[in-house]
DNA sequence: AAAATCAATCGTATATTTACGATGAACGAT
DNA sequence: ATCGTTCATCGTAAATATACGATTGATTTT
């Protein structure tokens, strides 16, 4: 094996990355906003606000989950979905971590 | 055509977006603070610090440049790459605005 | 001019992402 | 019990991302 080749990534910035992941397309960002605003939460009023299949918000919703971001919880027929303050919050700690290695600010 | 359903992302979703696919894989995040450490910053260091083949290392780098996050300025048969701070500012900017919103934080 | 160095690009394989319609499962209402 | 609502999942197609070896182009050194 190499010297230095093998090294591999940090867990940090794996998280990192796969959070930035997570807010990778404007539909997820906008669903992140959209869960903000509205008290109530359910799939379809989101799907309401984009211009994507049910379907296709659905999976986004789910890559949001996937990372901790929002989460969803079962009300009957309903899921009512909101943002996760804590995983947020520990996001916007590393990501103001990174950046002020990487430029200071 | 639809009522809501139409209305597209705006352009600072999609930007915003665009910075996070760049962020979103740790080779890159860790590209950026080896420019960040290093004073000199040739691909060829980059790639001694990465678990990747300098083929890969030079996309990554494609990509970081792609959104501008970094640039890369030809010496000779060299390319001294750098981060680039008002890119980096104006992404910092952002997020801490979207932050803000979506977690008052 | 020839050789060496550096990094981008090409070609290619594989995996993942994105999108949608259709289906299915869970629940409340009738 | 049946129907409507809600949302996840399935199946699938197309696009994009990731990774590498090999090659090419540019430049410096010999």
């Amino acid at each position: 094996m190499a010297i230095a080749k093998t090294q591999d990534f940090t867990k940090t910035d794996i998280w990192m990355a796969d959070i930035a992941k997570a807010l990778s397309h404007p539909a997820r960002i906008k669903i992140l906003k959209i869960l903000t605003e509205m008290n109530v939460c359910m799939c379809g009023d989101i799907v309401e606000q984009l211009p994507l299949a049910q379907a296709t918000v659905s999976q986004h919703l789910k890559e949001l989950k996937r990372v901790g971001l929002i989460q969803g919880d079962i009300e009957g027929p309903k899921v009512c979905y909101c943002v996760n303050s804590q995983t947020l919050q520990k996001a916007k700690k590393e990501l103001d971590k990174l950046f002020s290695i990487v430029c200071n600010c």
